[in-house]
RNA sequence: UGGGGCGGGCGCAUGAUCGCUCCGGCCCGCGGCCGGGGAGGAAAGUCCGAACACCACAGGGCACGGUGGUUCGUAACGCGAACUCCGGGUAACCGGGGGAAAGUGCCACAGAAAAUACACCGCCGAUGAGCCGCUUCCGGGCGGAAACAGGCAAGGUUGAAAUGGCGAGGUAAGAGCUCACCGCUUCCAUGGUGACAUGGAAGGCAGGGUAAACCCCACCGGGUGCAAGACCAAAUAGGGAAACGCUUGAAGGCUGCCCGCCUGAUGUUUCCGGGUAGGUUGCACGAGAUGCCGGGCGACCGGCAUCCCAGAUAAAUGAUCAUGGUCUGCGUAUGCGGAAACAGAAUUCGGCUUACAGCCCGCCCCAUUUU
RNA sequence: GCGCCAGUAGCUCAGCAGGACAGAGCAGGAGCCUUCUAAGCUCAAGGCCGGGGGUUCGAGUCCCUCCUGGCGCG
């Protein structure tokens, strides 16, 4: 709830980046799927897809950040490559926002 | 070889590196190390049946709901097996199953008529009465028309469905009125645990459809569901309003209702306001799995041995790379590229139903060819 | 997870226990009225009743199954 509301968004094809700054020493991740996404399958596999870019490259990622991806409908990546590449093109002016808050 | 029917199985494999989660052990202070386990045939839909838990262990009556050939199997079932009858198919095989002579309702349109076999159209007019003609031994006889009484149910363009079928006899015309065959009903005998089958005799036609309409018969069903339930901890408040009631009894347990039973008094219910929405357990050894042997036509059952095989809580079971296999596009080929379904446990089992790329195995039927 | 409801015209709903009853209102279309618009009046169009099987002579209605949407719980 704090993350919404104070959060600041970047908006991607297929997702959407949501964070605000903590004073615990490493990020949190939460991700958010929403059920109009249909099949268990798929969602699992997009959660786990997002947990994994997560994992192996958090310096993408803002630092020491809470930080929510919401997914919509019109999700299409199906690897981690090419959501590794959306992710590094989102917030790559990502952190130059992270420096004005 | 081609086409078809039925049943069963697999549903990418192996290795490396980096992660997630549970269990056991160790250092035992956070945390880390070692070893092991980690989605499915449907985990799905939630359509049935149970286990388990609570509700006074649930008593009686009426409702209500479900099932429906028979006999087995099963903890139980609406599931399965075998058999039986009916329907479809050349066949393998597939689909269906109580009662319509206990009663009630409905059957549009069309049609004479839709359940009572009557009326209507129609057929006959032998018999009885009357009319006309011919004849006469004056008693009557023969012929004709009409259709009054009367007889009849053969035929009647319909419709989904029309009151046994067909043939012969019979008659004035006809009719199971009579007969043969078929169908039907009843009875008897034989076989079978039984549904039922086979054979015989008699009756002389009684019978429309619809019970996935009400209903009748037989059997079954108390309700709610793991957010059931049990325990621990924390927090806030013993707040305000309304209704009913304080032993002639509110309200609740307990399902739809009634009876009966139990609980029951600064109480119960509803609304407003406030707080917590954590942990443990239920919860992973079970109608359990695998193999062998035995019984049974089969579903299935019994015995022995071995094994322990997911337990997350916003929710783990993943990612990358390599090699190999399957299918496929291009190419003579080495090869290069692509694809791989349906779908994700949440209290647990037994079924049913639905979804499913590709592939494998077995049995059977039909047609064709060769011997 | 468990337990329940609903689906009919573009929208909101009717449709009794199965038969020419597939209907109402609004919206949209055409015409009349008016100098024009609104209101009013008249007219027609619009539907395989969520999909697929079955029962029946006949299904929007009865039965089964699937799909879609919605609701409740401690």
């Amino acid at each position: 709830m704090l993350v919404y509301r104070r959060g600041k968004r970047l908006k991607g094809s297929g997702f959407t980046l949501v964070f605000v700054g903590n004073e615990l020493s490493g990020s949190r991740l939460g991700i958010s799927v929403h059920r109009v996404i249909k099949g268990a399958v798929r969602r699992n596999r997009i959660k786990r897809l997002i947990r994994e870019v997560f994992r192996l490259r958090r310096d993408l990622f803002p630092q020491q950040c809470d930080i929510v991806v919401t997914v919509s409908p019109d999700f299409r990546f199906t690897s981690t490559g090419s959501l590794q590449t959306a992710v590094a093109d989102l917030v790559c002016p990502g952190i130059s926002c992270r420096h004005e808050v």
